[in-house]
DNA sequence: TGACGACGCCACTTTATTCT
DNA sequence: AGAATAAAGTGGCGTCGTCA
C-alpha cells in the first residue's frame, strides 16, 4: 500500500543534517485525498477481524438483545459494537472500561471494531454490568464453537483452581471481634454527641435566634449534624459487615447440623426431612461467629485467601476444567471458599453439562483430596466412566518419589491408599504428569496476556461473570489460533 | 500523593405513549 | 393535533477505593 520511494536529498529547514543519508518518504501533514476505509487499516487475518466476524456472524446475541424491550428512550450503542470491544479487549488484556475507551481513539484495531465510534467509559462499564450474565453465556458459546471445530476431545481433562485478586484491599477487611467493638464505641460516642447537640440546641436557641436576626443564618454549628451523619453511615457499614459474618456463621452451622442429622438418620435407617430442617434451624439460631472471622468493606463477597506463593490476598477462588487436546476450558466458575476440595464434583458436573460428555480421565491435585472426593471419584468411575487421578499429598522438596507398587492391592487398603498406589503406577504417573501442562498454560495466558490476575468488578456475581468472560476469551484465542477466520466460515456455512 | 477505575447522582436528550 | 409525561441511555461530576 505504501510505496517506498527514496527521497531527493534536501537540506531543508534550519536543522543541519548530520550525515548524508536518504530516508524513506514521510510526510506527517499529508492530506488523504479520499476518506480512508477502516477496513484497509487492518491486515488480513488479524485477531480483530476474527472477533468482528465472530460477533456479527457466529455468536447468538439474543440474551443481550432480549434485555431491550422498550422502544422508548435514548438509542443505546449497538450491542454488537460493545461486544466486539469487550471481547477483543478481554482477549488482548485491555479490560477496563476506560482503557477500552482510550483505545477507541488510539488503536487501529479498536477503531476498526467500533467503526470509529468511541463510547464513554461509563457506557462500556454499564453495558458490561448489565449484560454480565449474557456475557457469561459467551463461555458456553465459545465452548460449543470449539467443539464444532473438533477441538474438544474430553479424553483427558484437568481441574484446577487459582486465586483471583478481588477489587478490594485486604486492609479494608475487619475481624468480627473488632467489628463488634467498633460498633459499640460508635454507638456510645453517638449517644454522647446527640446529647451534646441537644444541649447546644436548647442552650443556644435563644442566642441563635438573636444572632440570626443580626448576621443572617449561616451558623457554624452545622458541623455537629454532619459528624453525626458520618457516624451514621459508618455504623450502617459496620452493621452490614457484621450481619454478613453472622449470616455466614449461621449458614455454616445449619449445613453442619443438617449433615449430621442426615448421617444420624442414615445410621438409624430412617428418613425425616422435617427433622433435618429443624436441626438446621436450631443450630443456625445458636451459631456464633468466630471473633477472627473477616468481612471486607469494599467487596463483602471476597475473602482473604492464600495464593500459590503463600501470600495472603483479598480474593475469589476461580476454578476451571481444561481439555487436554487444545487447552479449551470446558467449565469455569468462582467460589468464595478458599478450599478447592468443595469443587471436585460441581466442576466436573458443570463440564459435563456444558459439553454433554464425561471425560475419560480427570486429573486433580492434592488440594481436591478429601474423603468425600475419594468416594465421589469412585462413584464417578462407575456412573460416568471417568477415571480420576487425584494426588493424595504433596511431595516435600527433597522427598523422593516412592517406588512403584508391585503385587496385589491389599484387600483392606483405604480409598486414599488405593489412589496413592494408582498414581505411582506407570500409567498413573504418565497421566498425572500431564496435569500441569494442561492447566498452567491456560491460567498463565489468562493472567498475563489477558491481564486477568486482578478482577475489576466487585461482588461474587461480578467476579463470576468476569472469570467466565476471561475463560470464554481464552477459548476464542485458542479457536483463532487453531482455526482462524477460515474456521468460522466453516461453522457458519 | 497522584493516577486510575468503579459507581452513584443528577441533568440532559430522545422517543413513544398518554392526556387534553 | 399538540402538549405533557414516562422511560431509558448518556455524559458531567463527585466520591470512594486501590496501587505504585
Amino acid at each position: 500500500m505504501f510505496e517506498v520511494e527514496p527521497v531527493e536529498k534536501k537540506r531543508s529547514g534550519g536543522r543541519p543534517a548530520a550525515v548524508d543519508k536518504t530516508f524513506r518518504a514521510f510526510d506527517p501533514h499529508q492530506v488523504l485525498l479520499l476518506p480512508p476505509s477502516l477496513n484497509d487499516w487492518l491486515p488480513e487475518g488479524h485477531l480483530a477481524r476474527f472477533v468482528a466476524d465472530l460477533v456479527d456472524e457466529v455468536l447468538d446475541l439474543s440474551p443481550v438483545l432480549a434485555d431491550y424491550t422498550d422502544k422508548r428512550g435514548y438509542p443505546p450503542y449497538d450491542p454488537r459494537l460493545m461486544l466486539r470491544l469487550l471481547i477483543y479487549g478481554c482477549t488482548i488484556g485491555v479490560r477496563s472500561s476506560r482503557a477500552i475507551e482510550r483505545k477507541c481513539t488510539d488503536d487501529v484495531a479498536f477503531r476498526f471494531l467500533a467503526a470509529d465510534q468511541a463510547p464513554d467509559f461509563r457506557s462500556i462499564s454499564r453495558f458490561r454490568r448489565r449484560h454480565l450474565d449474557a456475557l457469561a453465556t459467551l463461555f458456553t458459546q465459545s465452548l460449543h464453537l470449539a467443539t464444532k471445530l473438533g477441538m474438544v476431545k474430553m479424553g483427558r481433562v484437568a481441574l484446577d483452581g487459582t486465586k483471583l485478586q478481588a477489587n478490594a484491599s485486604k486492609h479494608k477487611a475487619m475481624s468480627y471481634g473488632r467489628l463488634v467493638d467498633k460498633e459499640e464505641r460508635i454507638e456510645a460516642d453517638t449517644a454522647a454527641l446527640e446529647a451534646k447537640a441537644q444541649a447546644l440546641l436548647a442552650d443556644a436557641q435563644a442566642t441563635d435566634e438573636a444572632e440570626d436576626q443580626m448576621f443572617g443564618t449561616d451558623g457554624k454549628d452545622t458541623d455537629l449534624p454532619a459528624e453525626l451523619d458520618r457516624r451514621e453511615k459508618r455504623l450502617a457499614k459496620l452493621q452490614a459487615a457484621r450481619a454478613q459474618i453472622e449470616a455466614e456463621a449461621a449458614a455454616k452451622a445449619r449445613r453442619r447440623a443438617q449433615d449430621k442429622e442426615r448421617r444420624r438418620q442414615e445410621r438409624g435407617g430412617t428418613s425425616d426431612e422435617q427433622a433435618v430442617t429443624d436441626a438446621g434451624d436450631k443450630a443456625a439460631a445458636k451459631a456464633h461467629p468466630k471473633p477472627k472471622a473477616q468481612a471486607n468493606f469494599t467487596d463483602p463477597d471476597s475473602r482473604i485467601m492464600k495464593n500459590s506463593d503463600g501470600a495472603y490476598i483479598q480474593a475469589y477462588n476461580a476454578q476451571a476444567v481444561v481439555d487436554e487436546k487444545h487447552q479449551v476450558t470446558t467449565a469455569a466458575d468462582v467460589t468464595t471458599n478458599p478450599s478447592d476440595a468443595l469443587n471436585y464434583t460441581t466442576m466436573l458436573d458443570q463440564s459435563a453439562a456444558n459439553t454433554g460428555r464425561h471425560p475419560k480421565q480427570a486429573l486433580v491435585d492434592a488440594g481436591y483430596c478429601s474423603e468425600a472426593n475419594l468416594n465421589a471419584a469412585r462413584d464417578r468411575q462407575l456412573v460416568c466412566d471417568t477415571d480420576t487421578f487425584m494426588a493424595t499429598g504433596r511431595l516435600a522438596h527433597d522427598e523422593q518419589v516412592p517406588p512403584a507398587p508391585r503385587g496385589r492391592i491389599p484387600a483392606n487398603a483405604t480409598l486414599k491408599e488405593r489412589m496413592a498406589r494408582k498414581l505411582r503406577t506407570r500409567p498413573g504417573k504418565a497421566a498425572y504428569s500431564r496435569r500441569k501442562a494442561i492447566v498452567e498454560p491456560v491460567f498463565g495466558q489468562i493472567m498475563t496476556c489477558q491481564s486477568g490476575r486482578r478482577l475489576l468488578l466487585r461482588s461474587e456475581d461480578g467476579a463470576r461473570g468476569e472469570w467466565r468472560l476471561l475463560a470464554a476469551c481464552h477459548n476464542l484465542r485458542e479457536i483463532f489460533r487453531h482455526a482462524g477466520t477460515a474456521g468460522l466460515a466453516t461453522v457458519v456455512g
